[in-house]
DNA sequence: CTGATTGGTTTGGATAGTGAACCGCTTGGT
DNA sequence: ACCAAGCGGTTCACTATCCAAACCAATCAG
């Protein structure tokens, strides 16, 4: 049981890039069951490729034309995706809206969490996100990007983020459920950038270093010349659940313009928490409150 | 393929009502595939269920429980489900609300027309929603329900919604992709109430009515008491993809109701057309207008 | 015309899903 | 205390299902 579930584990992080290329046998070796494969089909999509043909799915997916094809239609069948009539392509159906809606509708998480990254995004002028666990990968739910500058970070790029190469993921790892940190630190720990942390003591250190902070920062991990830095959200059992990240050019990022970000995000992350029904833990309102003192000194 | 179809599109319609017990063995011989089984087990939540255990799965989907429990966990496992800790109650995960926020980033289809169903319920003080065509029946993808009369339609029953047995299946049959009229004909027509065409004719006959009218109009045909109209929303093709449309109790259907009613739902659909980038077709415009004099004339 | 795309379909053989029975646990009635 | 019924979860032989490679038909470029 454990060892499956690390296997579909790892899977889920493979995605996050293109493809883990290197050797054809060995990425099929990973068991992983018919739905599964099938919904990561889904997890190809996003704001820049909002329509997808069956062969490029076929290349994204590096598996058998046939076999994808079949899910394809499987999940056309079921509303999850639907087929433009002329160009054949493929793109994300009703079926998400309206289950979003059903869940949304009795836990309102984005619907309360969406308004707050926009606020925050627009005092700051930087791009703002919001991501909630998923298994050991990060799920964006809702973003804002308010920014104004010339030179700003364009996030359009994945939606799945991954927890040891990103602000959101380093606080998720410090302030989450416990088995997160050592199911990440098991897995392999995929290089984006020379600064990407791909050793699991070196993680475990970052996250200690987070837990004492009460935020998260960090810069270039995933991409040269972006940094971040992101606090968690806690529901009523004081598990951060999920993380509002700051993202912005490594320039824009000295001492004081930090101070005065990090004390709005902090106060937005409380925010979030109290809206959505949790709690902070214990010790971590004196350091946020601590934090907020200094940004106001400068 | 067009047999394939056709059988799993009927299985699309059984769970609208709990399920169609009839004879199990029955009920076990339509094929359909790994990924629409698991699929399935999402749409049994809604509003007044968001959340549910093996056991109720079992019953519900009337398939084996060790099935149902590894689809369950491979739902889990994508994110497109998660567990309660301690209930053990599955409940839609983030996955659904990721998805549906790509979407709509793309193409803002709930965004626009949210706006537009509260608008509209506010108004007139019932319950509006709105629904697209999925196949061959409606999801809807939002609602709204600003009625404060003590005698109101409490929606939150289904989110899935049989084409023959709806307003806004009228409307989308009478103005939707052609082929979806004799498809749903062609399927059993299941009965809701005494008033629930069953006879394939006699649907041809409504949606020819319907066509003629411009709107769709329906008393208790899918439960008694319960009266709507919806208007018919159309894509660049001058194709209805959805309707909007209100419900209300029959007590509250009185002629001249009904008139200013329909000016104000033939309005918002006309808008939610707009701006969804869709046209009216030709000859309805014509109509619509000549409805909205009706109405001022009263 | 060729050749290289595209979306879609067929085939037998092997893999991956199935379901009856089973397990350990909690609940509640007597 | 007892037993029975309910729960979530697991096992394993069987076989239905899916996979891979090859094939179609249509389109487009040169």
């Amino acid at each position: 049981m454990a060892l499956n579930c690390s296997a579909d584990l790892k899977i889920g992080l493979s995605h996050v890039l293109p493809v883990a290329s290197d050797s054809p046998i060995f990425t099929a070796t990973a068991r992983m069951g018919t739905i599964t494969k099938a919904l990561q089909l889904l997890d190809f999509f996003s704001r820049e490729q909002p329509e997808i043909g069956l062969s490029q799915f076929q290349k994204l997916a590096l598996r058998d034309k046939a076999t994808v094809y079949r899910h394809l239609t499987e999940l056309v069948d079921n509303g999850f995706l639907e087929q433009d009539q002329h160009s054949r392509n493929y793109r994300l159906g009703p079926a998400v809206l309206r289950l979003s809606n059903v869940r949304e509708s009795t836990d309102p998480l984005r619907t309360t969490l969406d308004p707050l990254a926009r606020q925050l995004s627009r005092r700051l002028n930087e791009l703002v996100h919001v991501s909630v666990l998923q298994g050991d990968i990060l799920a964006t739910i809702c973003y804002a990007n308010h920014c104004s500058a010339a030179l700003r970070v364009s996030f359009d790029e994945s939606e799945l983020l991954p927890l040891h190469a990103t602000s959101s993921g380093y606080a998720v790892l410090a302030f989450g459920p416990g088995t997160v940190v050592d199911d990440v630190c098991a897995g392999k720990l995929q290089s984006f950038t020379e600064h990407t942390v791909t050793d699991a003591d070196a993680l475990y250190a970052v996250v200690n270093e987070t837990r004492q902070r009460g935020y998260s920062l960090s810069t270039g991990i995933k991409e040269d010349g972006v940094a971040s830095c992101a606090a968690p959200v806690f529901n009523s059992a004081s598990e951060a659940y999920g993380a509002i990240s700051v993202t912005f050019p490594t320039v824009r990022g000295s001492h004081n313009q930090l101070l005065t970000l990090t004390s709005s995000l902090l106060a937005t992350a409380r925010l979030a928490t109290v809206q959505t029904g949790g709690q902070l833990p214990d010790g971590l309102e004196a350091v946020w409150s601590a934090t907020d003192q200094i940004s106001i000194a400068v």
